[in-house]
DNA sequence: TTGTCGGCGTGGATCGTCTCGACCGCCAGA
DNA sequence: TCTGGCGGTCGAGACGATCCACGCCGACAA
C-alpha cells in the first residue's frame, strides 16, 4: 500500500469503470501493472466490489428513512443482525454505540411501505423499539474520500 | 424503463466492471444494445456513476459515525450544507424531518480526528448543537436494492 | 391495404484494452 | 559478485467497446 496504491484507488473510487490504461495514464504505470496492483488490492480485500449508482427516486425508491434499533434486554444483537440482513429494503445496516443497537438505512418506494418495513424491523425477534427519522433529501452519500492520498506509509495493516 | 433496463441496472449494481458482453448474456441482448441502453440510462440520469468499494480500515479510516446536526433557530439549513460540503470526513449526508436539521455520515482515522471533525461541524455558523452515535461495526452499507426487478411498469417519471 | 416513419434490435468492422508470459533492472543478503 | 525476489515494461493474441448499416415491427395516415 504505497501511494501509487492509494491513487489507483482513489481513481477507482471516482470512477469504477476507468480502464486500466487510463488508470496507468494518471498515475504513471503501465497497464500490466495497474493491472497487477488492482488484482492484489482486490485480493487483499482492500477493494471490495465496484457498483453502479442509481438515482433512487428513478428506480421508485423516493423514501429514505433512518432508523434506530432498540433491543430488549435479553436480545443478542447477532441475531438481530442476521434478520435485518435478510431485509431487502435495509441498504445499510450499522452496529452504534448508545441505547440502540443498530441504525440502519431504509429505502422503499412509499410511506406506505415505509410502515410495512417498520412492522418488519419491529417483529425481528429481541427487538423492542424503532426510532425512525425520516430523510427529506440525500445531499450526498458515500462521496469517496481521499484525505489520506498523499501519506506514504501504510495507514494501517490489512 | 422496461424490465431489461432495470435487468441491466441490476447487474452493473452487482458488478459494476461487468462487460456489456456480460450483462448481454445474463439479460439477453446483444452487447451493442447493452451498450446503448446503458448510455441512455447514463444520459438520463438514471445511473449516477461507477464507483469501487474499499474496505476503510484498509485506508485508515477505523473511526465512523453518525451526527446528527441541530441548527440554531435562525440557521439557514442550506447554508449549513455547503459548509458540510466542504468538509471531505462527510461521506454521507441527508436532510431530515425533526430536531436535527441534517444527519451526517463521519468517516476518520481515529478517535481524535473524530472530536476534530466534530468541532469543525460544530464551529459551522448556524449549528447549536451536534448528536454524536459512534459506529462499532458496520454490518453491511450500500447494498444494491433490486425489490422492484419484477415490476413490468414505470416505476416513476425519470 | 399500403407506404412511411421512428424506435429498437442484430451483425460486422475496426479499434482499443485486457491479460498473459517473457524479460529486465534494482536491491538485499550471502 | 552472485543470486533470488519483487516489481516494473514490453509484446502478442484474444476479447470487448463502439460505431454504422441494415432489418424488423408497430403506429399512423392516406
Amino acid at each position: 500500500m504505497d501511494r501509487l496504491d492509494r491513487q489507483i484507488i482513489a481513481a477507482l473510487r471516482e470512477n469504477g469503470r476507468a480502464t486500466y490504461a487510463d488508470i496507468g495514464r494518471t498515475v504513471g504505470l503501465s497497464p500490466s501493472s495497474v493491472h497487477e496492483r488492482v488484482g492484489k488490492l482486490e485480493a487483499a480485500g482492500v477493494i471490495t466490489g465496484y457498483h453502479a449508482t442509481v438515482d433512487p427516486r428513478s428506480v421508485g425508491l423516493g423514501v429514505t428513512a433512518l432508523v434506530g434499533i432498540q433491543p430488549t434486554d435479553t436480545g443478542s444483537n447477532d441475531e438481530i443482525a442476521d434478520e435485518i440482513v435478510e431485509l431487502a429494503e435495509v441498504e445499510s445496516c450499522y452496529a452504534v454505540a448508545g441505547d440502540e443497537a443498530f441504525v440502519v438505512k431504509v429505502r422503499v418506494e412509499t410511506v406506505d411501505e415505509l410502515e410495512h418495513a417498520l412492522g418488519r424491523l419491529r417483529r425481528i425477534d429481541g427487538v423492542a423499539r424503532t426510532r425512525t427519522t425520516v430523510v427529506l433529501s440525500t445531499r450526498f452519500e458515500g462521496r469517496p474520500n481521499n484525505r489520506l492520498l498523499d501519506a506514504d506509509d501504510d495507514g494501517v495493516t490489512s
